[in-house]
RNA sequence: GGGGGUGUGCCCGAGUGGCCAAAGGGAGCAGACUGUAAAUCUGCCGGCUUCGCCUACGGAGGUUCGAAUCCUCCCGCCCCCA
C-alpha cells in the first residue's frame, strides 16, 4: 500500500501513525473522518506547542474531515494529579468555562470554525454510574497501565501514583468510544493514552481509532517541551511585541523545528538572525495580522538598541513624596520584594533617567522624578508619573 | 493490622548541639560580551529602609545557656510483611 500524494500534509512531521495502512484506507474511503483532539481547559491560553497539533488537525480539515475538539471539562473538574505528588488545584466550573471560551477563540486562529465540532467530555463522563466505571476498568489491567513509561519510572522511583491518575487514560479512551473517533491526534507524550483509546474502543466493540502523534515543540529556553508552568512558552494571544521578542530569544538550533512545526514551511536561507526575524514576523502575522508586524519589530529594535520604547508602562508616585529607589522598583512591579529590588541596584541593573543607580539608599522627590524613566535589567522600563 | 525508612531554601542535596540564613550542584535573576542566539566570565539568589533585626530546616510541644541537629506526640510520603 502506498500513500496518496494528497495526503502528504497529514503525514508530514508526524512521529507515530498507527496503523498507517488503516489510516490511509480511511482517508481513501472518501467519507469525512472524525478526528479527535483533546484539550484540558486547565490553563487559559494556548501556546505554540499546542499549535503544532492544531495545525495537524487543520490539515485534516483542509481535506474535508471533521475536527472534533474535545474539551476535558469533566476531567479538569476531577483534577489531574499528574506529575509529582502535588494534587493539582481542582478548577471550578466557572474557571473551566472561562478557560474553554478563550481556548476556543484561540484555537480558531488555526482551525476552520465551520468544520469544527466542539464537545465536552462531561457530556458522557458525568452520567457514568459506578457499574459503568467498573465495566470500563475491566478494559485493561494494572500491568498494562503500569507498563507506561512515566508510571513505571515513578513506580520504580517509589513516587506516589494515585488511583485517579491510573484512571485518566481510561477516561480519555472512553471519550473516543463516545465520539466514535476515526483518528485521535496528540503530542508524542500522549502516545500511550491514544493507544489506550484503540484498546478500549475495541473492548466496547467499536472499530479502533487510528493514532497520529506530533513532535513536542521545545520551548524558548531550548531545554524542554514548551509549557506554561515552566514559563518557556509563547502564547498565541500574547502582545505582538512579546511574541516577537520571545521568538528572537529562541536558540538558533531550534529554528528548523519552529519553521517546520509551527509555520509549516522550510527554514529560509540566510543568517540565523535573519531567519529568526522571519520567524518572529511570521508568528506575529499569524496571530495578530500583518498590521501588527511592523510595530512589533520596531519595538524590538528599539529595545535591542536600548532605546526607550514608545509605550512604557507608568508608575505612580504621590505628589509630595520622596521616593526611595528600591520602593519605586517594587511599585513598578519589577521586583516582588524590596530585597530583590535592592539586589538589582547592587548588581548595577537599575537606571533612572539613563543613569546607573549606584546607591540603594537613593531617594528622589516626586517633583524630580516626574517624567523620568526607570529601567530595570536590560528591557524593563517604566515612566514615573505624579498622581495629583 | 505489624515493622522499617524518610521529610532541609524553587529543585536536588550536605549538615547530627554552638563557628548555620544553613556546604555543593542545578534552575533563576542581574552585570560584561553578543544577534533578547550559543559559549564564557562576574555577582546575587528568605524577609525587612540591611553594619542590625525578624522568620525559617514537615507540625506542635519539651530538654538545653543554646537545636535543622536530642526527646515526645502528630502529620505527609516511601518500602517490606499481613
Amino acid at each position: 500500500m502506498t500513500v496518496a500524494p494528497e495526503h502528504e500534509p497529514i503525514y508530514r512531521n508526524a512521529v507515530d501513525v498507527i496503523p498507517w495502512e488503516e489510516l490511509e484506507k480511511r482517508l481513501e474511503s472518501g467519507r469525512p473522518l472524525r478526528v479527535k483532539l483533546g484539550i484540558d481547559p486547565t490553563a487559559p491560553d494556548i501556546h505554540l506547542g499546542f499549535v503544532v497539533v492544531l495545525k495537524k488537525l487543520r490539515a485534516f480539515q483542509e481535506l474535508g474531515h471533521t475536527a472534533v475538539l474535545t474539551i476535558g471539562d469533566y476531567t479538569a473538574r476531577v483534577g489531574d494529579p499528574s506529575g509529582k505528588s502535588k494534587t493539582r488545584p481542582v478548577l471550578s466550573p466557572e474557571q473551566i468555562e472561562a478557560n474553554t471560551r478563550t481556548y476556543l477563540e484561540q484555537a480558531y486562529l488555526v482551525l476552520d470554525r465551520d468544520k469544527t465540532e466542539v464537545r465536552h467530555n462531561s457530556e458522557w463522563l458525568a452520567p457514568l454510574a459506578l457499574a459503568d466505571l467498573i465495566r470500563l476498568t475491566r478494559a485493561t489491567t494494572v500491568a498494562r497501565i503500569l507498563e507506561r513509561d512515566d508510571f513505571s519510572k515513578r513506580f520504580a522511583a517509589g513516587d506516589a501514583i494515585t488511583l485517579t491518575e491510573l484512571l485518566y487514560p481510561l477516561m480519555q479512551a472512553y471519550d473516543s468510544v463516545a465520539l466514535d473517533a476515526d483518528v485521535e491526534l496528540g503530542g508524542t507524550d500522549q502516545l500511550y493514552n491514544l493507544l489506550m483509546g484503540r484498546h478500549v474502543m475495541e473492548y466496547y466493540g467499536k472499530t479502533p481509532q487510528c493514532v497520529l502523534t506530533t513532535p513536542l515543540l521545545v520551548g524558548t529556553d531550548g531545554a524542554i517541551k514548551m509549557s506554561k508552568s515552566i514559563g518557556n512558552y509563547i502564547g498565541v494571544s500574547e502582545e505582538p511585541k512579546d511574541v516577537f521578542g520571545k521568538a528572537m530569544s529562541i536558540p538558533d538550533r531550534l529554528m528548523g523545528d519552529y519553521f517546520s512545526l509551527v509555520l509549516d514551511r522550510p527554514t529560509p536561507e540566510g543568517e540565523p538572525v535573519e531567519q529568526k526575524r522571519d520567524l518572529a514576523r511570521s508568528l506575529v502575522r499569524a496571530f495578530h495580522g500583518e498590521e501588527a508586524v511592523a510595530d512589533a519589530e520596531r519595538t524590538f529594535d528599539a529595545v535591542v538598541r536600548r532605546e526607550i520604547p514608545d509605550d512604557v508602562p507608568e508608575v505612580e508616585v504621590g505628589e509630595d513624596e520622596s521616593v526611595w529607589i528600591v520602593d519605586l522598583i517594587t511599585r513598578a512591579g519589577f521586583a516582588k520584594t524590596n530585597g530583590e529590588a535592592r539586589r538589582f541596584v547592587r548588581g548595577g541593573g537599575v537606571r533612572l533617567a539613563g543613569e546607573v543607580v549606584q546607591d540603594e539608599r537613593l531617594s528622589v522627590s516626586a517633583a524630580d522624578l516626574e517624567g523620568s524613566v526607570l529601567q530595570v535589567g536590560k528591557r524593563r522600563y517604566a515612566r514615573v508619573v505624579v498622581a495629583r
